[in-house]
DNA sequence: AGCAGACATAGACATCTGTCAATATCGACG
DNA sequence: CGTCGATATTGACAGATGTCTATGTCTGCT
């Protein structure tokens, strides 16, 4: 249900078979680079980590700063990638903003990985 | 059985519990880092595929470099990211390369993002 | 030996990416 | 309504990345 004519790169993913069954076309190559980049960086994966493993599923931005030793805007732009790539959605409550992962993106990429169509 | 004392990214991916299980340490996300890297791109996700997806499980250079509109060293280039990765298994056999995938790679990278242990 | 073909390496170059400091936005609260 | 704290955006910059041309290294063949 996007309420754009533009897909989410996750949004995409789904729709192809898995590695080793039949090569993929340029296109479904390029369709799925987005996702595969956005958890190309170790910032990324273990922003991906801290959100997916804390208590309730979601993370407060303020809680992932303290994880690391960047400026808070280099945080802010790595969750902003990972939120378009669609791996993480974005709750804004109050003046905190909270994070929690898009399970069945990670389990689709999985999936193509893995060769595993479930 | 690594020769050296130097591991693959693919050897040590394994050692990771799921994204959802833990938060990954630093460490672990810098060294899962550059297998991921080597699957986020275009052109290297479809050489992955074209590998995996042919018959008898290895595919000659010389047949990859023309499902591409791209130069023979730029080929070459992207292969052997894929093999240092340790993603592709190489193999000279007289004048021509053969390339073959490692399974068990693929398969922990998918195992650690779809939270499946097996 | 010498040539030809398959693949790799080296170097150059444009583009992309990660990071920061500075600034903007937005909501709560006195 | 003005300030403060949390997060996002902007602009700048160094370093990484993808591509090419040119060249090197094997291997088989004549």
């Amino acid at each position: 249900m996007p309420k754009s004519l533009e897909l989410t790169p996750v949004e995409t993913v789904a729709c192809c078979s898995p590695l080793n069954r039949e090569p993929l076309t340029a296109d479904q190559a390029e369709r799925i680079t987005p996702l595969v980049k956005a958890i190309a960086d170790p910032v990324r994966l273990r922003l991906l980590s801290l959100v997916a493993s804390h208590a309730d599923g979601e993370a407060c931005v303020c809680d992932l700063n303290d994880a690391f030793d960047l400026s808070q805007p280099t945080i802010s732009h790595h969750l902003k990638l990972l939120h378009e790539a669609g791996l993480l959605d974005r709750e804004k409550r109050g003046v905190w903003v909270y994070y929690r992962v898009n399970a069945s993106a990670l389990g689709d990429l999985a999936a193509l990985l893995g060769g595993v169509t479930a």
